[in-house]
DNA sequence: GTGAAAGCGCTAACAC
DNA sequence: GTGTTAGCGCTTTCAC
């Protein structure tokens, strides 16, 4: 007890943190408690040196007793890096990037790391924002699905020697290791699908052109066409941001043409959810009236009336990995590309008799 | 290549985190570029004290030149305390906790905080480990879903002087700012609703009884029973662990009841999706064999068929008032308690013809 | 107005 | 084996 400075401490006069009570125990308080010097405290923490059975032993029973918690920040300053890392997502709220972080929050724990997190709304000044705090931060790694617009800062970064790890994305003329579906390959699946029902006027509802999963996508329905030797109806394929407002109005849009397209792929689950949501709007039914395919398997998929066929991602996989690539785990790969699955569910039907 | 950018510096001999690149420039480094004493590149960040605009400009100068970012570490250690706040929920992936995130995450950004997420998959081990975890970090405060197994940690916690605000649940024996809904209101509303349409036989799924929000919850249910003057058929009362695979059987072991109850409620979003997976795994019809309706108005509410009536919680708004209160921020109020809303839609009818 | 210096909690190098 | 000490980057007090 004593801790004498408390009798009628200076502070604590108007600006009164009054809530605060007892100050943490520092590594000094230990060593004084169990009669040793701080080094010896650090050597029986860090388990790097020698100490004796004895000396350990009560060292032990100070910290226990005093219940010592070594200050991340003072060890921070003096191994000028932390443990920390950040995660910068799009949208936390979207379930995709739900699981990704849940997949990035239990390795980071596993390999006793801590994660600060961020949600930029693809947003690059936010973005900028949020990398330039985790810089101060001083943190280890940066997991991160980069919007196109701040390589300058990224560069940045990654010159700083902070781990860098991009997710579903990647920048042109930054190499940096990566985790992503093999978004070409699941565009592709999903569109392909649809030809071989039988369709021709084929809607798609796709991410921004800024980013390579957009593009990639893109090109993946593209080819899907090509190769069954059909024409792409420009006028069907229209790129959305994710923003659930900007969503429904390109769905509509796809929806108001004339004729009207007879399946729609839309390229993530916010799109998805905007298509369906557009559909029912105008009263269509799926399949009869159209058929509706999406990426990503999210948990209202099969919940749906009919469950949809999807194109499904790992999320929560690609978030384990990039932690371990983010802290450079042990023999880690420098990339990671996982293939995406067709789940097919009964969302797509063949076209009604076509005229 | 190249990597000469050091002509001979001292460090960076064996130890070489190669990787690792230019160091941070540090406030020393500033100072001796814009030929002053570190204090006054100190008073010029932070705006205190006198500065002469001629020097004010050379320091301005060389932070920009060297894009000098000052170290959170160093000042939190001369500080002694971050900016950091703890953010612990049940399951990132969950859509409601994302929202609740999101809110947190935007509000702090405003208040220039940074967030370190735990999800705690309500694990009470996980719970305590990432509360020691924020304590090494040294946080500000702490924004959690407490279980109710941990009551000694978050007294500690407090007794530290770390800030702390429960959400959701509140814990007895430990008086702490809350930010909660009205959740004996919100079960009360839904029940008393399905009563309103003459349903009798009521199924209520429900969440752990040793979670606060669970048991007012259960309690709403039941109270809309009593008010009514109707007996809670005990047996269709379920409470139910959280994970998918529990609330799935859960829900459909009250769906084995006989007779089939009429009607349901699912007391969050979680328990809401089992409750209509396990209907449509019967084969049963929403409302016609039974009513379905639930906590938490998620974006599939709206896309399934019928579209689900739930009770609304602002969990976005709920995250941000959290932000508010675990800083202390400025007349922030005790705690946070909001209505429920509830909303109709159509997954909820009149009972069949009874018998 | 500004520089010098102390000290925040910790680790590691070095005496003993 | 163990104690002492320097120094990590920063803020703040105190001389000047």
């Amino acid at each position: 007890m004593s801790e004498p400075g408390r009798p009628d401490l200076p502070d604590g006069t108007e600006d009164a943190h009054l809530a605060a009570g007892a100050r943490q125990p520092t590594i000094k308080t230990i060593a004084a408690a169990a009669g040793v010097g701080v080094g010896t405290v650090s050597r029986v923490l860090s388990g790097r040196g020698y100490v004796s059975l004895d000396t350990r032993a009560k060292v032990e029973e100070a910290v226990r007793e005093l219940r010592y918690r070594p200050s991340a920040i003072g060890r921070g300053l003096k191994e000028q890096r932390t443990k920390n890392i950040g995660l910068l997502v799009a949208d936390v709220s979207n379930s995709y990037y739900g699981d990704f972080a849940k997949g990035v929050l239990a390795e980071a724990r596993h390999l006793d790391r801590h994660v600060i997190v961020g949600s930029s709304d693809d947003d690059a000044a936010a973005e900028r924002e949020y990398v330039e705090l985790f810089l101060e931060q001083r943190v280890e790694g940066i997991i991160a699905f980069p919007s196109s617009e701040n390589l300058g800062v990224w560069r940045e970064a990654k010159e700083l020697g902070v781990n860098l790890v991009f997710a579903d994305r990647v920048l042109d003329g930054l190499d940096v290791p990566s985790v992503v579906v093999d978004n070409h390959d699941g565009a592709y699946a999903l569109t392909e699908y649809l030809i071989v029902l039988g369709h021709r006027r084929i809607g798609y509802l796709g991410g921004p052109r800024e980013v390579s999963s957009g593009r990639e996508r893109e090109q993946g329905y593209r080819d899907a066409h090509a190769d069954a030797g059909l024409e792409v109806v420009e006028e069907l394929v229209v790129p959305s941001h994710f923003t659930r407002r900007n969503a429904f109005a390109n769905a509509l849009r796809i929806l108001g043409a004339e004729p009207l397209p007879t399946a729609l792929v839309a390229s993530n689950n916010i799109l998805g959810e905007a298509a369906i949501g557009a559909v029912r709007h105008l009263g269509l039914d799926i399949p009869d009236d159209l058929s509706v395919v999406m990426f990503d398997d999210v948990p209202w998929a099969t919940l749906v009336t009919p469950p949809i066929t999807v194109v499904t991602q790992p999320a929560r996989r690609l978030g384990r990995e990039a932690a371990r690539l983010v802290v450079r785990a042990a023999s880690a790969p420098g990339s990671v590309l996982v293939r995406t699955e067709l789940v097919v569910r009964s969302s797509a039907a063949p076209p009604r008799a076509t005229a």
